[in-house]
RNA sequence: GCCAGGGUAGCUCAGAUGGUUAGAGCGCAGCAUUCAUAACGCUGAGGUUCGGGAGUUCGAUCCUCCCCCCUGGCACCA
């Protein structure tokens, strides 16, 4: 079985935040997953670099633009080690061969005879290089950025795909669940979405416009695509689309994309169109995760609050994060993230309970041979759970486990018994500890090898405390 | 404004086709205690009884209506 998964590729307008490590986590962990299940497994992320508001940015820290991608794009990978992410393709879309993808995908609609070229005229703000609805303006009918500044009417031609031709379609494909989207919330958006009067989309931009930067149309050296248009693209770009077919057919189609709910729209209808209108095949699911606050708000520059993943990485052991996003974010709604809760997090749940079995384990094993462990393999409920993108139940089983372990100990009292019936009693709590170890595997690789590795024998000596006491306290 | 989902212990949340003393984890207090990172385990306090009001019902936190508050979504953000 093959298993294509992908996160969504951030704009590399900035430096990564929080937000992107708990995505990049998330998928981590389901792609993780079916590695051990013994998938042929694929994760991929990139950069979406094409984008008018990246030469905004460029321009704005005295950089060329293409240096200015390198250098974001950079950070990105540098978190994506820290967090020890098991990345397969780091798929840039200023890359030249996912230009030429993307040129090929416009074709296979053009041939479809959905692309077809239309006056656009918009309210286009000359300070910020962008068109604005009518909603998004004040009360003057002037953008936030330059108040006092006229908005321009300008009107141009681009070339738009013809949206509306698929809504039904996509309708359909959702409702019968051909394409799955999770969490329900979600799809019902998409779905009110689809009922509603769709409109075609322009997907071009004239070259002067978009500042020379972007993926040029097929054919039409005036026009630079929409960045969306290519951008989705990268997530067959990545695997062999338009330059190495028999890599595309191995993975194509991506069995996930994870997404952030504000981008739902752009996968759930925008894209799955565009394969139609191509005649590729569709992924099969999203599943689109909420947002993390801070301190209840959300992270934004002017605020303060935006908290650096690798400045978190200093404080807290990487599994530690990794635990957390997991065990105390939800997966669908917004969450609230604090370094108070993260820190009574590590304290309770790894110090005291994970850490704290494995501890008295390892000493009451010290002198004692066990049997060789089991084989083992995941539990039943974890598997599900994590196939239901459920990881917090998931990893909440675990725990009871977990709990469930070092209340046995307590219980049993091991360490006032006669030798063999301590062997018996502590061949169970061994065995029991490595499933734990072999559940753990996706979520905290790390935690999970030094257990397995460490009580994955006969004879084994005391531990050092996986989660000290006073690392950050 | 419209649509959706919420408002339940200090905090994060679970709950039931409506029915005896409303639950968990964390935090807190006490007991006990090294096998263990004084961790684990046990007991307990804590909800004016589940946002406010009215209604349906023998009976509502769970149903209906109204109100208040929160969160999210609301199309070319190019």
């Amino acid at each position: 079985m093959k298993f294509y998964i992908t996160a969504a590729i951030p704009y590399v307008n900035a430096k990564p935040h929080l937000g992107h490590a708990f995505e990049f986590v998330q998928g981590d962990i389901i792609a993780r997953y079916h590695r051990l299940l013994g998938d042929n497994t694929r994760y991929l992320s990139g950069a979406d670099e094409n984008a008018l508001k990246i030469v905004q940015a460029a321009d704005k820290a005295g950089k060329g633009v293409q240096e200015f991608c390198d250098e974001n794009a950079g950070h990105f990978q540098k978190l994506l080690t820290g967090l020890h992410i098991e990345l397969d393709t780091f798929q840039r879309s200023s890359d030249k061969l996912h230009h030429a993808a993307s040129q090929q995908l416009w074709k296979l609609c053009e041939n479809s005879g959905d692309i077809y070229q239309k006056q656009y005229e918009g309210l286009y703000c000359v300070g910020c290089e962008t068109f604005y609805a009518k909603d998004e303006l004040n009360e003057n009918g002037e953008c936030f950025e330059h108040p006092g500044k006229k908005l321009e009417i300008v009107t141009e031609e681009n070339y738009f795909f013809r949206l509306s031709k698929y809504a039904n379609q996509i309708k359909n494909l959702i409702e019968d669940g051909t394409l799955r989207i999770e969490p329900t919330e979600r799809k019902n958006e998409v779905l009110s979405f689809l009922r509603g009067d769709v409109q075609d989309i322009s997907i071009s931009r004239t070259r002067e416009r978009a500042r020379n930067w972007g993926v040029e149309v097929p054919n039409d050296p005036s026009q630079i695509m929409y960045v969306w248009f290519d951008a989705l693209n990268v997530y067959q770009s990545g695997v062999g689309f338009g330059t190495d077919e028999s890599a595309y057919n191995t993975w194509w189609p991506a069995d996930v994309h994870l997404i952030g709910k504000g981008i739902i729209r752009f996968h759930a209808v925008y894209w799955i169109a565009i394969l139609l209108s191509a005649k590729l095949q569709l992924p099969k699911s999203i599943f689109a995760h909420g947002y993390i606050t801070v301190g209840g708000q959300k992270m934004s520059k002017t605020l303060g609050n935006v908290i650096d993943p690798l400045d978190l990485l200093q404080q807290f052991p990487i599994d530690a994060l990794r635990y957390y996003f997991v065990r105390e974010m939800s997966t669908s709604e917004d969450s609230d993230f604090t370094i108070e809760r993260c820190r009574t997090t590590y304290q309770a749940h790894l110090a005291n309970e994970l850490g704290n079995l494995a501890s008295r384990t390892a000493k009451l094993c010290e002198d004692l041979t066990l049997h060789q462990p089991p084989p083992l393999s995941f539990t039943n409920t974890v598997g599900e759970q994590i196939n239901s993108f459920k990881l917090r139940d998931a990893i909440d089983h675990i725990w009871d486990r977990v709990a469930g372990l070092n209340k046995t100990l307590t219980d049993i009292k091991p360490w006032g018994l006669a030798a063999a019936e301590k062997t018996t009693v502590m061949q169970g709590i061994r065995d029991g500890l490595l499933q734990v170890a072999f559940d753990l595997q996706p979520f905290m690789p790390e935690t999970a090898r030094t257990l397995l590795e460490h009580f994955g024998k006969p004879t084994t000596s005391v531990i050092k405390p996986l989660f000290p006491k006073q690392a950050h306290v």
